[in-house]
DNA sequence: CTCCTAGCATACGGTTGCGTATGGTCGGAG
DNA sequence: CTCCGACCATACGCAACCGTATGCTAGGAG
């Protein structure tokens, strides 16, 4: 029951500021406040705001690189099997905090290498996905990224894909992509 | 050769800052030393820093909504054609503005409105020309959506596409959206 | 029980940015 | 030339944060 806060309270608090208003609402005095302390715990655990940005980015890349990719991985099946599977939890997700750290990345280098690292392991899965459907190297990389933006599209407008019609225009996406596959 | 400024030379300032810096960036006396005055200037054309900011997305939604659909219907041609033209175009456009545009409106309810308006009409419009293509209602749509949401992935990644590489894979893309159509 | 230190509070100085108040200036209408 | 109003400068008060310095406190080692 210790009442005292490890440094990963404030990384915790850190991401649900990040994930419910942006990084401009992870300060230091606010996350203070929220936590029930002052400042002065703060700086104990961390040199300056600028680490606990960091700490917050790593942690989001840790989540980012683990979930999403295991998660189908454990479902198991084929790479038509895996792809829909992809596509439906994925979709599903809100992803909030996929899109405040693209937000992020717009303005502020160190976002945008994380980023981008993230990006670049999520395509390469899909790309092994649409390789394992019997498409082209070539072929299979340029379904992989347009199938990634459309995902990372489809965030950026926020419409949510939960309706009875997004799930329908789903498998039109689904069908457009594997067309062609073994 | 009136050394004074207008309204207009604010907006377009604060357009400059934000494609270059996104909306943290445009703040008032940052603008003023830009455009080589004071404070007592703004405060002259607009009431506060917030009209500044509405000025500034009308402005962008202005743009947004004339530019690109225009250019493409400029250039004529079937449906199938125009989407091409269209693809080709906003590929190649570095959609800076648009970028910041959205990464704004990630926490501000004013620029999402904006962001949903410019999107309801550009999705709209790829939606003709895919039923244009002999898709039905559903499909056309889908597809649109589909489409759109890879635009803005593409303008997320800001990997550009502007490559050998990349305007193949633009091809597949394109191969693949229409395929089925008549 | 005592003491030491990790964890936190309090208080301060500095910066950045907003908005207001008030006074100066320049150019054109008369 | 004069004067008025659009346009701008200067100066101020206020709030939000950052980071630092320093003092308080609780809980385990001995």
């Amino acid at each position: 029951m210790s009442k005292r806060l490890g440094r990963d309270a404030w990384v915790v608090a850190g991401l649900k500021a990040l994930a419910d208003s942006g990084v401009e609402a992870v300060r230091v005095e606010r996350l203070a406040g929220a936590l029930g302390v002052t400042k002065g715990s703060f700086y104990w655990h961390f040199a300056d705001r600028q680490a606990l940005l960091t700490a917050v980015l790593e942690a989001w890349k840790a989540r980012a690189t683990a979930d999403i990719i295991t998660q189908v991985e454990a479902k198991g099946g084929d790479a038509r099997a895996r792809m829909h599977a992809l596509m439906t939890i994925v979709f599903l997700s809100d992803g909030r905090l996929d899109r405040q750290v693209r937000a992020w990345a717009a303005n502020d280098g160190q976002a945008r290498l994380a980023q981008e690292e993230i990006d670049g392991l999520r395509t390469g899965y899909l790309e092994s996905l649409f390789a394992g459907l019997g498409f082209g190297r070539a072929e299979a990389r340029a379904r992989a990224r347009f199938a990634y933006h459309a995902l990372i599209g489809q965030f950026a407008l926020a419409n949510g894909g939960k309706g009875k019609r997004a799930a329908a225009e789903r498998e039109v996406v689904f069908a457009m992509l594997v067309a062609g596959g073994s």
